[in-house]
DNA sequence: AAAAAAG
């Protein structure tokens, strides 16, 4: 099967060829055609089976003939998410680019003024999150009489994220004679009301994607204490260690751990960005797109990036922590190993998570390997096993996860006398980027120089990990910054760097410890 | 359990 007899008008085709895509998938090839023929469709398939192209080519084709009027939309796409809206849009202006249409995008947390102005040249396609939308139509800058066409994608989604009821606002304001375009992942019962309510005589087209990650993919869990700082320590071994690794969404379950997790990899060095729905808008679309440009290897994110975003070629997926639901963990792992390509991930399992990862088994049908080497506690003296906890005492994260709220340095150095002389001993090394009001009094920098023994003995126990050759790392120096991160440690809260990954470590004897 | 979206 080709696109080419799929009904497509010929310069659809000559972008879709521009593009290098030769054959549809499954979802496209059954739904272009009814798409053409001006049907309603309910389309069930997941993200990354090519849904978003099987509405895409046909509307182009449609659009062709036509023009569009001031305020009057002729198309609109409904989308749950700012990001997916975006990407959408990134659709059209790619296989659109022979055309001459008005796309635009109606999103929140950016500038209304200019949506309204686009909006009064007239769009041929509108692609919009429900709330600016509703926003803009309320103030009278939209008129959705005009609109022939409605995609509602990732419906079963918005009903997660309770857009229903702005749906069913929305779709009372596109004229009932409108094509509707149908999209959800599953079938639950609300879907399926909404499915009779705003479909006419739909065809049906299913793509029997199992809820199951890709073959492609090689999945593995590390086992991992439940303290916080330690699943972020293990992260940063997992990212030093991990085999071509080129770059990595670590999915995190909540808004606030992704900011914690984020701010402590760039401060241990790492080039990375975040990604979670309380950033502002141009945060948002400025890390996604860095991410994809490959500018930022490592991306920080909640389930916002979960679902559909297509960014190609991600290496690795780390489930900082495990999803709740199974579903988020096909949708996360789904990032990686996409259209056939070879994917790596990698979830941090506490004890606490061994249920969830039972019911992720469950569904995907297959069991998820430890992952090889010494990741568990182990009697030979690993990381979680007889190493004790003062010389822990080092990760600095400690004490934020370990102690629950963030303190302030100086309060932490009276705590505990001796576990912080090694602590400034360690920051020994790196302490010369910082600024005076850091610097640590006299009295302390003392004992730090009489407790170097027992520094050096961890600096062993870290080497163990480190000790590998250095090819084992030689992909990774693309992923430390050490520069930027001596910048960003003012603005942080003072501490050590000597767990900082090798390669990113000035060498072992710097001037200081010399 | 949380995230997502309108300010």
């Amino acid at each position: 099967m080709s696109f080419s007899n799929l009904g497509l008008s010929e310069k659809v085709l000559a972008a879709v060829a521009a593009t290098g895509y030769t054959n549809p998938t499954p979802i496209q090839e059954q739904a272009i055609p009814h798409v053409l023929a001006r049907k309603d469709v309910l389309g069930i398939a997941q993200t990354g089976t090519g849904k978003t192209a099987a509405f895409v080519l046909p509307m182009l084709t449609i659009l062709e003939k036509g023009r569009a009027r001031a305020r009057m939309p002729r198309t609109l796409i409904l989308e749950p998410t700012r990001e997916l809206a975006a990407q959408v849009k990134e659709n059209f202006d790619r296989y659109g680019a022979g055309q001459k249409l008005n796309v635009a995008l109606l999103i929140g947390g950016v500038s209304f003024g200019d949506q309204d102005a686009k909006l009064t040249r007239g769009v041929d396609v509108l692609i919009a999150t429900p709330g600016r939308l509703l926003d803009h139509t309320e103030r009278g800058g939209l008129l959705l009489t005009g609109v022939e066409l409605l995609v509602i994608d990732e419906a079963d989604r918005m009903l997660d994220m309770g857009f229903i009821p702005d749906i069913e606002r929305i779709c009372k304001l596109v004229p009932f004679t409108r094509q509707t375009l149908f999209f959800t992942a599953t079938m639950p019962p609300e879907i399926r009301r909404i499915t009779e309510a705003f479909l006419h005589n739909p065809q049906k087209v299913e793509v029997s994607k199992p809820a199951t990650t890709a073959v492609t993919v090689t999945q593995s869990q590390v086992p991992a204490g439940r303290e916080a700082h330690e699943k972020r320590e293990l992260l940063r071994r997992l990212l030093r260690e991990a085999k071509d690794l080129k770059n990595a969404i670590i999915f995190c379950n909540r808004k606030r751990e992704v900011a914690i997790v984020h701010k402590s990899l760039q401060k241990h060095g790492f080039s990375v960005g975040a990604l979670h729905g309380d950033m502002d808008q141009p945060a948002r679309m400025a890390a996604l797109e860095q991410f994809r440009k490959g500018e930022l290897p490592l991306l920080v994110a909640s389930d916002v990036a979960a679902r559909g975003l297509d960014i190609p070629e991600v290496s690795h997926v780390f489930n900082f922590d495990v999803p709740h639901h199974p579903d988020d963990y096909v949708h996360r792992v789904g990032r990686t190993g996409r259209a056939g390509r070879t994917g790596t991930a990698i979830s941090i399992v506490t004890p606490l998570d061994q249920k969830s990862m039972v019911a992720i088994e469950k569904l995907i049908g297959q069991s998820i390997p430890r992952a090889e080497g010494d990741y568990e506690v182990h009697a030979d003296g690993g990381e979680q096993g007889d190493r004790p906890r003062e010389s822990r005492g080092r990760d600095r994260d400690r004490s934020r996860g370990g102690r629950g709220k963030p303190q302030r340095g100086r309060d932490r150095e009276r705590s505990h006398e001796p576990r912080e002389a090694r602590h400034a001993a360690d920051a020994a090394p790196s302490s010369d980027a910082k600024p005076a009001a850091e610097a640590r009094p006299a009295r302390e920098a003392r004992p730090a120089r009489e407790a170097r023994p027992p520094r050096e003995a961890r600096q062993g126990s870290e080497a163990r990990h480190g000790s590998r050759p250095q090819a084992n790392n030689s992909h990774v120096p693309s992923i430390g910054r050490p520069e930027p991160r001596r910048q960003r440690e003012i603005d942080t809260e003072p501490g050590d760097h000597s767990h900082l990954p090798a390669f990113l470590l000035r060498p072992v004897r710097s001037p200081a410890g010399a």
